[in-house]
DNA sequence: CCGGGATGTAAACAAGTGTTTAACTTGCCG
DNA sequence: CGGCAAGTTAAACACTTGTTTACATCCCGG
């Protein structure tokens, strides 16, 4: 990739300014790509998808790929790329909001903000949101991955667990942690692993319906919140 | 596959009797291949692993693999098949034993029973746990895993949401399967992207632990299903 | 009208994929 | 000894993989 990365990096830089001017919308080949991609990546996963497969299904030459992104890597992090700016700024927004509450409220307000944007994330048309793809890809190809998740969410993480830490101030910094990972958890399996709940609860519960899996998920891990520290806010405060 | 089965289905047969009798743990071509199957699918997922990867890792002919387990899928079911089953036997004695119990006592130990095995399932030597395999399978190769899955643990998934629909009465059947999934959740996440929590605890949080998760997240999602009832317990109780 | 950069495309590339074949060794029993 | 089945092997099979090449267009300022 360290070749291909200088031989086209003036070319990707030109294409960035020339897609800020023409407004994201249009149908061009590369837009075309992205569409196809997020949708095929989330479906199947990473490296389920060939590159062939995806020129196909967005009609589009097998080479323009290589030329718009570099290669398949680097179509993968402008998909996450795209889909994580605007989400995260929901997020924060949502954050901010909660301010106002106080107690209870607010840290349910709080997972809600944290929620809420990662499922009903927009959705490709007719397909599966863009939430399952990081869960699917959460278990292949570690490297790229973990650069991509760290890039894009670090931050805003760190936002949440700092705002936590302020309205539960009976736990430590690690317990808020292990719960806020906790609720992580349950948010990439809903979106990953939709059938195992639907077979079992007999059709009940239904994890597409973005408000149903909120109505129930937040209550929940509210209540999981509070529940008493596991570990002591000062490792040393138990001896004295 | 179809032909493969029924050309290799007596042979394989004739294995299976084998091996009962020669206990498991003897060092032969089709043992090793399982256990580098089970450390390297953990590790990088099934699309993720050559057959020659494998073979040439567990020092075995490439042949080999197809011969004993009919083909990948083949093999991946017998990895999935021979964990599952003293991992489940384990998990119902631990249900059975709760039964002592009362209260929330009685959910915190339903809960242990259902985590403890799962997390500290037999790791393979140095290597991922088991429960990472299923948690990576969980994206990608759907239409085999879902069977697997299926087949291996839906009788005991549905005996731990009866036991825990009986514990807490005041939650519909609906509202238990969604947090009973939830918990599911945080299992999985908990095996399969362990780098996370870790980086922004900053080291402080490490799944790797068992125990450390077991304290953290017993009580945790023992809060989590006493919380109040999402749904009614009849729909239409609500109108009368 | 022409030169030049951006964009699109068919064909080829080398490597890697899962699976199968056919030959070969081994051990066992009549 | 011969026959036979289980197990192992190198080699080949028929594709698919991601990437790159060299060749067409296109459009636009000079």
């Amino acid at each position: 990739m360290d070749k291909a990365t200088s031989k086209r990096a003036l070319v990707q830089a030109g294409k960035a300014s020339r897609q800020a001017l023409a407004r994201e919308d249009e149908d061009g080949t590369r837009e075309r790509i992205l569409r196809t991609a997020e949708r095929l990546f989330a479906e199947r996963g990473f490296s389920g998808v060939s590159v062939r497969e995806l020129a196909a299904a967005a009609q589009v030459n097998i080479a323009s790929i290589g030329y718009h992104f570099s290669n398949k890597e680097g179509l993968l992090s402008e998909v996450y790329r795209r889909h994580c700016e605007p989400m995260i700024e929901e997020r924060l927004r949502g954050l901010e909001a909660s301010a106002r509450l106080r107690g209870r409220a607010r840290v349910a307000a709080i997972i809600e903000a944290f929620i809420r944007p990662a499922l009903q994330q927009v959705r490709v048309e007719g397909g599966e949101a863009f939430i399952r793809l990081r869960a699917v890809l959460s278990g292949e190809n570690s490297e790229l991955l973990e650069k991509l998740v760290a890039e894009n969410f670090d931050q805003s993480s760190t936002a949440f667990i700092d705002v936590l830490c302020e309205c539960l101030p009976h736990l430590s910094r690690t317990d808020v942690c292990w719960r806020f990972h906790f609720l992580l958890g349950s948010i990439y399996y809903t979106a990953a692993g939709p059938h195992r709940i639907s077979a079992f609860s007999n059709g009940r519960c239904n994890p597409a319906n973005t408000e149903d899996v909120i109505k129930e998920l937040v209550p929940f891990m509210t209540r999981a919140f509070q529940a008493p520290p596991t570990r002591p806010q000062r490792p040393e405060r138990k001896r004295r």
